[in-house]
DNA sequence: TATAAACGCAACTAATTAGTTGCGCAAGTT
DNA sequence: AACTTGCGCAACTAATTAGTTGCGTTTATA
């Protein structure tokens, strides 16, 4: 099972939770009262989200918070970097791209 | 059917395409030569990368060269902006992003 | 003009994903 | 102790996706 986190933000769904979720930390209840979806779906994605560790959880009594994980974002950043610098720069840019790879 | 950015780049062999591509324009054969999958394969990928703009078209005789397009990948470095003052900064976050929203 | 190369497109299959329903369990409430 | 709330987990269905095979068209080559 690919679970990577691009596989994770492919879906319009997850990437909402984790706007949610960056603002602060969220029951699986509180979450779904922002979607249309039920409980058990949104439940589906937050453990797709945490799988690949977007996500963090942290139990208190029976209520579980789930907290954004903003490292694992990085990870976007840095693979979009190579692209970034044809849309920064000017020229140069192939001698950037093929020295990174 | 979805086709978005974030789902283009979802697949592992579409985002090697893309690095690819950013190097050079390139014919779908010579592309599908960098992987294990077929030409029909590539192809396919190609056509997903096609629709949702990330890469441009142009035929030369009977070859057709595709284009890395970096406009669309802007899209989701804006997409990232707002998490990453979670990971640039220090404090001061939540109130960036509550701004933002 | 016959043949080969470079493709796109359509039909099909197999695998994956999103979502639903129903269950069970632990933590609080009455 | 009985009831409710918050949640995960498993089984199932429907939709979507990745990949294959085969065919037709256009452009080049022998």
């Amino acid at each position: 099972m690919r679970r990577d986190i691009f596989q994770a933000i492919a879906d319009p769904t997850r990437r909402a939770i984790l706007s949610l979720l960056a603002l602060q930390a969220m029951t699986p209840n509180a979450i779904a009262e922002h979607f249309e979806s039920s409980r058990q779906a949104v439940s589906k994605h937050i453990q797709i989200l945490t799988e690949c560790e977007v996500v963090k959880h942290q139990q208190t009594g029976r209520e579980i918070y789930y907290h954004f994980n903003p490292e694992k974002m990085k990870e976007i950043d840095i693979w979009l970097d190579r692209f970034r610098k044809l849309w920064d720069d000017r020229f140069d840019q192939l001698d950037d791209i093929l020295k990174d790879l």
